[in-house]
DNA sequence: TTAAAGTTTGACCAGATGGTCAGACTAAAT
DNA sequence: ATTTAGTCTGACCATCTGGTCAAACTTTAA
């Protein structure tokens, strides 16, 4: 039933029904629209009991923060260990974030229903989680990029602009789907849609997009 | 103190207050944050006449996410006319795209959260907004595109998934910003950052990294 | 056996929240 | 002057919401 894999040993099997729950109910409704007595439910307990073992909704919810952000950040970005040239390392990144974001949309667009809300909670986690890894996954990248700008494998970019830029284009799609499917509707294109497919293609795409361009000839 | 232009001659004074409080309410603090109570307050009513005027929260919802998307689908998509050649397009849309979200992220952000409710009334709207439009702005883009490749401006690639590559570049800055520069003060980078300049910048690379890749060169 | 500690329950609460309504007030039409 | 239609107000309401609490029940420790 959860949507990815975490886990704690150190929880018992009712508070990880409760975070489970709450995970579920949070990530689908977000802060505001998400409800005590639906975690309950969903974990099939009283809510009274919901409120003994998680003091308050304020610490599901970083409970819950926490973990969709560890699993973003590790599991989704982490993938570039071991790539040699810098061909397999973005095409491994983009099937990484494109395969997470698509399998569950929700994920992001939860995170961007927590940054809608000024984005207070997940800066404080960020903090936290950034503070325990040795080498921070952006600084792996970055390192990547450089790595590969200096042996002339490609042209030099502001690693940080490229990095945007890509997560962007991985990401759109699968938070701004429905939107999508309404314009394919009307105008044509996304006939007889088959998602699966269309992700594939789209993995395709973005890397040649970000490793080809356009058309455009380099300047120098 | 709107939080972009819009206007409708044919409301009155009263219901054009109320209508501005709503928007900045509801893109605030999206469906489940706002509160009549909040709406009336910014507009210096009573409650009761919201509610007199506008029959419920989800009419004055609906009126919100209309002009919302109509300003984002004519006023930011829209700027692509009387462009002669793909490249000064792409610099076109890309500006005007970047300057009004990095403007007001709120926008793209209040979006999303509707997206996250499972964006049923966004859809509904924007059926609404693309049968009113002679000629979709989508297909006017897609339009371009292929007459680029016709004329080998640039290579042929699928006009859908290279408009969501560059949206998703595009918007992803704005929404994310939070996170990016809780990351940047801790990894470094965005020292003494300048948010002006920093999306200038942001402008030229996502061009120079769409219209020219990041090295590879084409196979053919 | 008994005390202490941990768990579970249902009743309860204070404060929101969207929405209604009778009636007062006001301006235009007759 | 009187009717009529539109505007405005404060009181009110049913429902919901996060959270509390005393008391009952269960497990563990002494």
């Amino acid at each position: 039933m959860a949507l990815f894999d975490w886990k704690d040993s150190r929880l018992g099997e009712k508070e990880t029904k409760i975070l489970e729950a709450a995970m579920d109910e949070f990530i689908a409704e977000g802060w505001n629209g998400a409800r005590m007595q639906s975690i309950a439910d969903r974990a099939g307990l009283k809510k009274s009991l919901v409120h003994y073992y998680f003091r308050s909704k304020e610490k599901l919810y970083r409970e819950t923060v926490w973990r969709v952000m560890e699993y973003f950040f590790t599991t989704v970005l982490g993938q570039t260990e071991g790539k040699e040239n810098f061909e397999d390392f973005l095409r491994s990144f983009i099937n990484s974030v494109v395969d997470a974001t698509g399998l569950n949309p929700r994920i992001p667009l939860f995170l961007m229903q927590e940054l809608s809300r000024g984005g207070e909670v997940v800066c404080s986690i960020l903090h936290d989680i950034l503070s325990l890894q040795e080498i921070p996954v952006t600084t792996v990248m970055r390192i990547h990029i450089a790595r590969a700008i200096e042996k002339g494998e490609i042209r030099p970019v502001d690693p940080i602009q490229f990095i945007l830029s890509l997560l962007g284009a991985c990401l759109y799609f699968a938070m701004a789907e429905p939107i999508i499917r309404e314009i394919g509707k009307r105008e044509g294109f996304l006939d007889q849609f088959d998602r699966q497919a269309f992700l594939e293609q789209r993995k395709e795409a973005v890397f040649n997009q970000f490793y080809y361009g356009i058309g455009g000839k380099r300047s120098e």
